[in-house]
DNA sequence: GGGATTTATTTGCAATTTCAATGATTGCAA
DNA sequence: TTGCAATCATTGAAATTGCAAATAAATCCC
């Protein structure tokens, strides 16, 4: 048994190629737009309406401080503005600009169509919502593992904080 | 149709969790061993046998430039070695140490069979194999994809290189 | 009400990554 | 064989990231 081998056929190995490339076909794709990736999600996600950075933060997964930066850069361009809430001046509220919203309207069908495409190309649509939860699944997993990881109030290790 | 939360479902955005996740614990598992989920991949992959520099970029997706640094910090943790090739002077072999190959070897099973589990527990073997060959066909999607950006030699932009 | 605690964002800084440029070597064809 | 394009690794410089500390505002609770 060749060892090294195994790590070609690795679920995680195989999720990171694919993430890898995908990435790298986004950011090709969104250069001319002046982002990248993190851009290109927080962009499409302010499409759902306004957010705190907070929200962006979860909902992206990038840490706040990175947003922080990648937020201002993107608002010197003119894509998108913070304000205080003026309910809770603790958080800042994230909006499209008319040319941020004007952007993403355009390319959002290259972004949600045509990468889910390539991926799942070949796929039915059966197939392809079976991959889906099973995605979702892994997720729920990978959280439960990680809260395992925390210290938290069990004395057993072995006992997940989800359900 | 509310437009914005269309990200939350699609393929593209749940791989990206789970493999920010993925990698975020790999990263707190690899600490204490100074290394980070990059130089973990170069690990295990020199266990398969020496690879040069060129070999790692393209079997790990990482770019030439940033492996050449880890590299160097990695030789400089005494786990590789580096030495020109004498058959392509070009080129950099680079090859596990005795103290790197002790530590791939000693690590490997949290590596390839931990993390896997985590991801795939709840599914049978069945589930996990359909799973794994979708995985597989996304790659050759992707790499497919990729080859019909690239500046070709055919005349219709819409056929892929891969069979 | 007022101090301790929690929540939200930003900033400083060190480490890392990227892009472009460089140096070295090779392959190939004129 | 010489000249030139291609290939490979490294490096410099700029951009970016992550972590921890700083700042600021809201909430808790006596």
């Amino acid at each position: 048994m060749t060892i090294g081998q195994s790590e070609d056929r690795s679920i995680p190995f195989l999720m990171h190629q694919i993430v890898g490339r995908v990435e790298a076909l986004v950011n090709k794709w969104a250069r001319p737009l002046g982002l990248k990736i993190e851009g290109v999600r927080v962009l499409f996600r302010l499409l759902g309406g306004d957010r705190t950075v907070n929200e962006l933060a979860r909902l992206t997964g990038a840490e706040t401080s990175t947003l922080s930066r990648l937020l201002g850069r993107m608002s010197a361009m003119g894509l998108l503005t913070r304000r205080r809430d003026e309910a809770d001046a603790r958080s800042v509220i994230v909006s499209l600009t008319d040319t941020g919203r004007k952007m993403a309207l355009e390319h959002q069908p290259v972004y949600f169509k045509d990468y889910e495409d390539i991926l799942m190309s070949g796929s039915g649509a059966t197939e392809a919502k079976s991959f889906r939860r099973h995605l979702i699944t892994m997720i729920e997993n990978l959280d439960a593992a990680d809260e395992e990881t925390k210290p938290g109030t069990e004395t057993t290790p072995a006992r997940a904080a989800r359900a």
